[in-house]
DNA sequence: GGACATTTGTCCGTATGTATC
DNA sequence: GGATACATACGGACAAATGTC
């Protein structure tokens, strides 16, 4: 009968539920860190007296946050804590209705100029040569390369990643990187970019750049704007409203 | 011999990945809305030629994401999309470990107050006499619970939402509420706040109300740092640099 | 390179709990 | 309450990837 295993369980809460916080609380308790590995399936489901496909059901949900990282062949591990969730759940929201993602991409671009220019003073109050040599650097890259091809999206990544790095503030890089690739990936259902409009943006980035070398907030958010102008008439001109 | 279904997987890719993704094409070539109900577990097992525990643990990745949302004993359907899957997992981030997580409150402070600050002009701009009046009832109700209470951290809550409303802009709110949220499980850790502090913060609310109320921009600004300010002494305190 | 143990990925069958009508 | 439809949970078996000797 074995019934002095699991009689019933009284609990109100689904099983997978009380796994995934088990399993949260081990990583907590355990002062692991990201990479660290975790025991495996078969040892977890005997530390908490549930099946194989209970727990794995709760591991996959821990995946999806990147609090695990599972590999195959290999375990286990504490996973990066990334913000590709975010990442995943906004390029959803803005696949989601080609008719309406005008506004989801419309809210997007205003939280991305909200970074840069919201951060504008304490970015330039924080730079050193070294941030505004990078910056130059990226900005360089960014008009050699071609149109659209991939280095040059790589490096216009790089750039706005290395604009927040002087804040020294891992949230706000993380985020901004977020919806940076947020940005690209639903950006080009608006259709291809003209010559003008990467010209105009390639400007903002100088001028950017120009503006943190000289020290000068309001020139700084003036370039911002300009940086962000181009997609906003885009997004103007699909917007049914 | 049934070759002619699925012979062998050339991928490279998971199954479960595969069976995610196609489920989220799934929703939007049907243009499926939240809550609008998906096919049940053994029809997706059917159409997508995967078991129930490969499909589980793909339904579950998408639950985790707030994609898709389940209901036991009724079924699948699409889910709100909400900005959960941030929460939780900038919570985890917060909690992982409790000597550090001074650097990620600090983090999060900043990122709170860059978008009541960094918007502050366009809020004004916006703000009309029924928003002023929102505000205004929820700084009262503010004041008039107790500190700590349960109203009262629910009042703080939907203050900040206010705010952000008169925007219009939907990621700009959800993002406010989910960093308030996170701030409001990780904060406890550095203690309770004192009297003082309460008081600090409830004359800060009142500030914002007062400088929208008068379209003032700069005193607006000002009362948000008014408003940190006591979060952020915590946090220099108890920072061991 | 090859053999082998370890670990995760996938499948199946069955029983139980839950919501809806 | 009963019947039905559906998700939850269990356990065993084999496949595939990884790492090691």
């Amino acid at each position: 009968m074995r019934s002095d295993i699991k009689p019933v369980r009284p609990d109100r809460t689904l099983l997978r539920q009380a796994v995934t916080d088990r399993i949260k609380t081990y990583i907590i308790d355990n002062r692991l860190r990201p990479g660290d590995s975790l025991p495996t399936e078969t040892e977890l489901c005997d530390a908490l007296n549930a099946s194989r496909s209970s727990l794995r059901e709760a591991i996959k949900t821990l995946s999806a946050l990147d609090i695990v990282e599972v590999r195959h062949g290999s375990g286990t591990f504490v996973g990066r804590l990334s913000l590709s969730s975010l990442v995943e759940s906004l390029t959803f929201r803005g696949l989601l209705s080609p008719g309406d993602d005008v506004r989801a991409l419309r809210d997007l671009v205003d939280v991305r100029q909200l970074f840069e220019e919201g951060m504008a003073g304490r970015i330039i109050d924080r730079l050193d040569e070294a941030h505004v040599a990078s910056l130059e650097r990226a900005a360089a890259e960014l008009e050699r390369c071609a149109p659209g091809s991939a280095p040059q999206i790589k490096a216009d990544r790089q750039f706005h990643r290395l604009l927040m790095e002087p804040l020294g503030n891992q949230l706000v890089s993380q985020l901004t990187t977020a919806f940076w690739d947020v940005h690209a990936i639903v950006a080009p259902y608006l259709g291809m970019s003209s010559p003008q409009e990467d010209a105009e943006a390639m400007a903002a980035h100088r001028a950017m750049v120009e503006a943190a070398r000289r020290r000068d907030v309001d020139a700084f958010a003036a370039a911002v704007v300009q940086h962000y102008a181009p997609v906003r008439r885009r997004i103007a001109a699909a917007d049914p409203g």
